[in-house]
DNA sequence: AGGTTCAATGTTGCATACAAGATGTAAAAC
DNA sequence: GTTTTACATCTTGTATGCAACATTGAACCT
């Protein structure tokens, strides 16, 4: 990958949310992160109106907020917040498969090809791309099954996952993950959709299950919720 | 409603959205409808700038779309983004559905007042209102069930549903629909999510089926198709 | 008449300038 | 030493200016 974005973003004008996307997914943006317009203008080479536009995209989809006149943040989910993202998340993609007609072999091949992605990253150890696969993983089910306005919102519902789970300190297996999505595959390729659906169903319970709500690494909330222990 | 959207502009950044919103919505504006930034400048009394802004967002929902130094256009959905458009609804409204545990009572009131909305519009004749009624149901179902995430989601993806009626001249009797939305309050209020979920099934591909995927109004699209036919 | 060129106009693309407010710091007051 | 205040600095909020391109229509040539 190329490190001089600075050509680029002028061509590409989602090149600056890609890359933040990108980055959130991989876990190398933390929720609550400050992303100051200069900062970003100085890293791709445009001016501030470029950034700026990028903000209100990712605003738009959830990634980011702003504090007014204080700079732009990447988004820290309230514990509800939290559960509301991923009981949307689970709709939308029990649903998905529930309304699936049959997945083609082809399909099948390039949802394996993907899972063997994530083992092999899992193996090499290499923490951004296995958390980068297994998030994108959502989104390449989407996009497999012939769907991209699927693919589009699962991307953004997964990034958010993804700021959750690091927000609240997951403890998920990513080998029990990678596992579950093999057998979604598995499921897939019988014909059996329902199974599936079934299957992803639990697989995002686990995923939320394995949040420690409890366990908040922001600065604000974790004072919040000191505070409100020691008895005022 | 007031109609001085000048001074508004200023305190609310999302005024210039919800309007646009409002008014897909209310059928007021049709897909392919120019939105130059600034007539819409002078319209809200702001610059360019905070007009472009808002048009950036709508983009990250998917309701408007630019065209390099042309103007900004309301989206016209080809056939195939239609269908992806309405299969991905219908994935997150049926999973909704599916996914849910129970509804109070207090939930099943605030839908019935909505349908009682829905049914005084259309004795009234009130076509945008019969309109952005009919449409808002689905969020309002979701805001009911207690997911602002859904809520958001189902927003950006029932306007462009609106806007594929409207450019395949769909007709999806109101009364029908109108219908509709009652059964699947009365499924709700009976706790069979199963069922209401399968009538939010039947019910969006009734949407789908009312439209007439061969007339698109659109003069481009038109034209192609014209020339399709006449032996190429 | 039909087609071509070119200028005039209108629109977005992008950068920059300045205003307004938030934050942090050091001086001053007590 | 503590609190308060004032100031310096940093950040976003908004408007504006100019460049680049698309479109339109008229003049012009053939």
């Amino acid at each position: 990958m190329r490190d001089n974005a600075e050509k680029d973003a002028h061509k590409n004008p989602h090149l600056i949310e890609d890359r933040i996307i990108h980055a959130a997914l991989s876990g190398r943006i933390a929720p609550g992160e400050r992303l100051g317009e200069k900062e970003l203008s100085e890293i791709f080479g445009v001016s501030r109106t470029l950034v700026r536009e990028a903000m209100m995209r990712l605003q738009a989809r959830g990634i980011v907020e702003v504090s007014a006149r204080r700079g732009w943040f990447v988004i820290e989910p309230s514990v509800e917040e939290a559960r509301h993202t991923i009981d949307a998340r689970r709709a939308l993609e029990v649903g998905m498969l529930v309304t699936l007609d049959r997945a083609s072999p082809a399909m099948i091949r390039t949802l394996r090809d993907h899972v063997r992605a994530e083992q092999k990253a899992i193996a090499c150890g290499d923490r951004a791309e296995r958390s980068y696969l297994l998030g994108h993983f959502h989104v390449c089910l989407a996009e497999t099954l012939g769907n991209p306005v699927l693919a589009s919102l699962l991307q953004d519902l997964t990034t958010r996952t993804v700021l959750i789970a690091a927000l609240y300190q997951s403890t998920h297996d990513a080998h029990e993950s990678c596992g579950e999505h093999g057998g979604i595959i598995d499921a897939l390729e019988q014909g059996n959709a329902t199974e599936a659906a079934r299957l992803m169903d639990v697989h995002l319970r686990h995923v939320e299950k394995a949040l420690n709500y409890r366990s908040v690494s922001s600065r604000l909330e974790h004072l919040k919720e000191a505070l409100k222990g020691s008895g005022g």
